[in-house]
DNA sequence: CCGCGGTATTTTGCATACTGAAGACTGCAG
DNA sequence: CTGCAGTCTTCAGTATGCAAAATACCGCGG
């Protein structure tokens, strides 16, 4: 297996050291690495929107806010550039991203390729607690839109796409969707309201398509979703916040 | 990125950084960031196998070798971590990673759809410099294996699909692969010897179906090319070396 | 002979200190 | 008032130091 730093690229589960999840086995609970902590916090800050698109970010700055040394800093900063989160600039400091019009459609370009290959994959079809898992975050997902919740949908949209990604059973396309999906995520967010209600209703199909163990049908249902989720990103944002 | 070639391949003379080397008329003499060349070098024995699977590497003990501290050696292997080459064990150390039948069957996967997609976004087709660019490459491969020189072979391969890529005029799409055939390019090195003659063949059919503007016979190409190099990589290596 | 406890070593993780470069600001000269 | 030069501040890049954790090793007791 890739093992894509199982520990590390635990990207977004928003927050502190969630170390009573003991995620991948380990053997007793270990003390989260502060890269991690400081890696985490930083991103959530920019998928919230606290840290805008082209704002400076300065290691110390940073390091003070957060109350440790530069270090740990300056290692999740360099992971956040590889990610393609922030921008690292020689001589002057980091800069928050700001993702192009080209930038966008390409990524979503990408996005399209891969997640529909993933989904036809994924109608293997899947077992029976797999299955059950899918319907369980179907229906978190229509929570969420219930609630009107924007951050529990764009949890619970990452969380869905993210197990039907694991579905596929192919580890490297696995991580390749990761780093794919943590960008659109940022995306997705200000589009959230308008289009999760639609969403969820494709999510539904597709959940069926693929528990149906239709591949064929699976790829069609997923391009089309992508698809439209890229529109509406392009299209424009939600207006109000 | 990794932007390789920029960095020397390896530096064990101790000593301090060869600052101020603006060695060929580059307008400005740029710092060549430590943490750069020491991925790049550490990359380079990975790849040529100087560093085996499975072998474990100490932090303090890289540091010694190259001449530098620990730190920028530290920032390297993380990086190295996330691109797949290494396995950060929490208190133990590196490992370079050792990928598995089943890793390298799904890595191979990946690369069939991505670089698929890639040529046939190619075969816009490029331009006339573009185009001659390839021949160029084309040549530049086909004398490698004229010369049965090895290394040659495998640069020259990796050279031709990343310039494909990059015609894709996808930068996103041109990442990915970029990460996938890098790993890629580690298991190719074992079967270049006996593929690269056939490969040199397809890649001139290939390059005529891009430039020819074919993106459909692009696409059919590449997708035999590939499928075909993976075969060569599932069934065995080199006999000698 | 085998198991267990304790110590020693190795190695990471984090913090701090130092250096050099790049930009901002200020003061002076034209 | 404007342009230039020198200084001053800020910040990344790098090195070093210190402490905690995990493993390996050694010796002792059963």
């Amino acid at each position: 297996m890739t093992n894509p730093g199982a520990a590390e690229s635990r990207a977004f589960s928003a927050g502190k050291r969630s170390r009573a999840r003991k995620a991948n086995g380990n053997r007793v609970a270990r003390p989260a690495p502060l890269r991690e902590v400081v890696h985490d916090a930083i991103l959530e800050m920019i998928i919230d929107r606290t840290l805008r698109p082209g704002q400076h970010l300065a290691e110390g700055e940073l390091a003070a806010e957060l109350g440790v040394s530069r270090q740990p800093v300056r290692e999740a900063l360099q992971r956040l550039q590889t990610e393609g989160w922030i921008d690292l600039e020689p001589a002057q400091g980091a800069f928050v991203h700001t993702p192009t019009e080209q930038e966008t459609v390409q990524l979503l370009s990408v996005r399209v390729l891969l997640e529909t290959h993933a989904a036809e994959l994924a109608a293997a079809p899947p077992s029976e607690a797999d299955t059950a898992r899918l319907w369980e975050l179907q229906r978190a997902g229509e929570a969420a839109v219930a609630a009107d919740d924007r951050g529990a949908m764009v949890k619970a949209n990452a969380e869905l796409h993210a197990f039907i990604t694991e579905l596929s059973g192919n580890a490297v396309l696995q991580e390749l969707i990761g780093i794919v999906n943590r960008r659109v995520q940022w995306l997705y967010t200000s589009v959230a309201r308008q289009r999760s209600k639609d969403a969820w209703a494709e999510h539904a199909e597709l959940i069926e398509a693929i528990t149906g163990g239709k591949p064929d049908r699976a790829r069609e249902l997923m391009h089309a979703h992508i698809t439209r989720t890229a529109e509406a990103i392009r299209t424009g944002p939600d207006t109000a916040h």
